[in-house]
RNA sequence: CGCGGGGUGGAGCAGCUCGGUAGCUCGCUGGGCUCAUAACCCAGAGGUCGUAGGUUCAAAUCCUACCCCCGCUACCA
């Protein structure tokens, strides 16, 4: 297989604050460790992502800050920058969406869909703010309920009676924000006409039957009946202004937030080019045949990635049912593939940093080994259904099954060789046994391969978990520290064999584990990088201020194979791999969490 | 109401697309070992696979109906 060109593609985190472990277990970290994999096995990865700082939530949230819209996003660009670093995500490029390129890269991209007539004006019935103009969203609307007379509805939707409503019909509507009256007004707004794409996305998404999961391709083919021209600006002075004469320079008009967002991959590949000194770097990714595209999120964006970020390709691309011609960039790619997973709850509760049922990142690693996190996400993430993180259910994944089986197989076989032998010792002839045992560890890349390729990451860690635990039974049943006096050359062999199998390990463990498994290739003598980290880079763009984006370079020595060992190779006594954790910590962790009921939020 | 996911020994899950004596990790009980972070190894107990039918020589695996849990339903980013 030749080296592939990939796009890494995570979801664009909400700039409306601190993350929490359920907002990275799904698609964040897994999509690190498809990267990762992705860059051993010697394929060109681009990992690009960014925080998502426009629309109606940042501005709600600031003026509810009493600070500007601009300051939120400013502020939590950076807290997120450094939780999504702490977490080792190997992003080429973490950047956001308020800079200059970004705008440019969505308006380039607005135009060039105007233009092929994929996007036209149309006059709509919509709910104002009367203090401040802006578009007050449906969820931002509550009333009486004109079915069953509930008097909590909000405008999308009567939580009573869960009938769908049109905010108009509300009996004294207000507003959630400030308690005002809504004004319901004819305003123009862009559209995007979606049904033009049905047909091209319909063969499109067929033809990905048997590849993509099932929940994504049946929800999207499900979508296509039912596709209607949306809405794709809003009344809002926050956002990206509109590429149209006349309507530029309007205060009040910005294009949707979700509009902008998902070009965030494409806007973002572009300034990691600039950055990399070849401007036109990004288009080995986006515009090569042979390229492929992995977008990962969680399955509430599925819409925005199988049907609208795709329609907009189409459209730019003219290849929708108006047909039209390829904007300034050029034709770009469909994606390869929709991952989406399911959710995490915490403690049998969604999250929810306003109730409190919730523990940020940053707080996370302040306590906690990052790999212990990252071991817990890829054993029992929500990967196909939706899972529960518990305290008691992290403390034994981790103590039983991560510290005991892998981090004890790592002490146990070095220790011992660094005691008796004090390096590397080299083999003598192999046994059935051996030869068994190092076979099963090689065929482990391939297997693991296939199931991280496939973003199947509960079974790839699985398999390696037997592997490790094999290996301890090897060890177990050699019991080298039997044979110290009466046959030392063959106590040499096993603790050869033993370490040759802790290198693999630690390689099959690398795009989950990375920081570990550099620890145990310093530990078997390696020097200089094995698996490269994140770094966060202040940048500028124009005159514009500095800010933080995540970046690194990732050309560390880590392959995805089986890597001889070189005999006397000097071994140092090793310290543990990982803390185990006191039990006591899951009630302290609970009794923070009951804690935060009372207090006020963070 | 529509759509999607799930309901498998004490816990968390796999298997179910291409039907044939129920598997993995952990816990539990008993034993062993001592190189190792009371870790590691061996043996064992424990489930008939949400419920009721159907197809079949044979169903967790296909079909029908129903029950329960979760999510989505697109200006919630």
């Amino acid at each position: 297989m030749h080296p592939k060109h990939i796009l890494a593609a995570p979801a664009w985190p909400y700039a409306n604050g601190p993350r929490h472990i359920g907002h990275v277990a799904g698609f964040g970290l897994p999509c690190d460790m498809f990267s990762r994999y992705h860059r051993m096995t010697g394929d060109k990865v681009l990992m690009v992502s960014g925080t998502d700082e426009h629309g109606t939530p940042i501005q709600v949230q600031a003026d509810a800050e009493g600070v500007t819209a601009r300051e939120l996003a400013d502020r939590y660009n950076r807290v997120i920058a450094e939780d999504l670093a702490g977490l080792n995500m190997s992003y080429d490029l973490f950047t956001r969406t308020t800079t200059l390129n970004h705008h440019a890269v969505t308006q380039e991209i607005f135009k060039g869909l105007y233009d092929n007539g994929y996007i036209f004006a149309k006059s709509t019935l919509g709910a104002v703010s009367p203090s401040t103009g802006r578009t007050l969203p449906d969820r931002y609307i509550e009333g009486t309920c004109p079915i069953c007379g509930y008097d909590g509805a909000r405008g999308d939707q009567c939580d009573n009676c869960q009938n769908q409503l049109d905010p108009v019909d509300l009996i004294n509507p207000r507003s959630k924000i400030n308690g005002e009256t809504p004004i319901f007004a004819e305003t123009e707004q862009f559209f995007l006409d979606l049904p033009a794409f049905a047909e091209v996305l319909g063969g499109w998404l067929q033809s990905k039957s048997g590849q993509w999961r099932p929940n994504v391709l049946k929800f999207s083919l499900n979508l296509l009946g039912d596709l209607q021209p949306r809405a794709i600006t809003r009344d809002l002075d926050w956002g990206v202004p509109i590429p149209l004469e006349g309507w530029l320079d309007r205060a009040d008009k910005r294009i949707y937030v979700w509009f902008d967002a998902v070009i965030g991959y494409l806007s973002a590949s572009i300034e990691w080019a600039r950055r990399s000194g070849d401007p036109d770097a990004w288009r080995a990714w986006w515009q090569s045949p042979d390229a492929e595209a992995y977008y990962f999120m969680g399955k509430d964006n599925i819409v925005f990635h199988s049907e609208i970020w795709p329609a907009m390709l189409l459209g730019y691309s003219g290849k929708g049912a108006k047909g039209g011609q390829p904007g300034a960039l050029g034709e770009l790619n469909l994606p390869s593939e929709i991952v989406s997973s399911e959710f995490l709850t915490m403690e049998g509760r969604k999250f929810s940093s306003s109730r409190s049922v919730v523990i940020y990142v940053r707080d996370f690693l302040s306590r906690y080994d990052v790999d212990a996190l990252r071991y817990y996400v890829a054993a029992a993430g929500p990967e196909n259904q939706d899972s529960d993180f518990t305290w008691s259910e992290f403390v034994r994944r981790t103590n039983d099954e991560l510290v005991a089986n892998w981090g004890n197989l790592v002490n146990r076989s070095v220790s011992f060789a660094a005691r008796n032998i004090g390096s590397i010792p080299p083999a003598g002839e192999l046994t059935q046994a051996d030869h068994e045992v190092l076979e099963h560890s090689r065929d482990a890349f391939a297997s693991v391969g296939e199931s991280l390729s496939r973003s199947r990451f509960k079974n790839a860690i699985t398999e390696i978990m037997r592997t490790l635990a094999e290996a301890n039974k090897y060890l177990s049943d050699e019991a080298p520290w039997k044979l110290r006096e009466t046959d030392p050359g063959r106590m040499k062999t096993i603790l050869h064999v033993a370490l040759q199998l802790v290198d693999d390990g630690k390689t099959l463990l690398t795009p989950f584990l990375p920081s570990s498994s550099q620890k145990v290739f310093e530990l078997l003598g390696g020097e200089g990088s094995w698996a490269d980290q994140p770094r966060i880079d202040e940048v500028t763009e124009g005159d514009g201020a500095p800010y933080p984006v995540i970046t690194g370079t990732y050309a560390g020595q880590a392959k995805w194979e089986s890597a001889p060992l070189t005999p006397d190779t000097p071994l140092n006594q090793p310290t543990p791999l990982f803390a185990k954790i006191d039990p006591a910590a899951i009630e302290e962790e609970l009794e923070r969490l009951r804690g935060y009921d009372t207090e006020p939020g963070p």
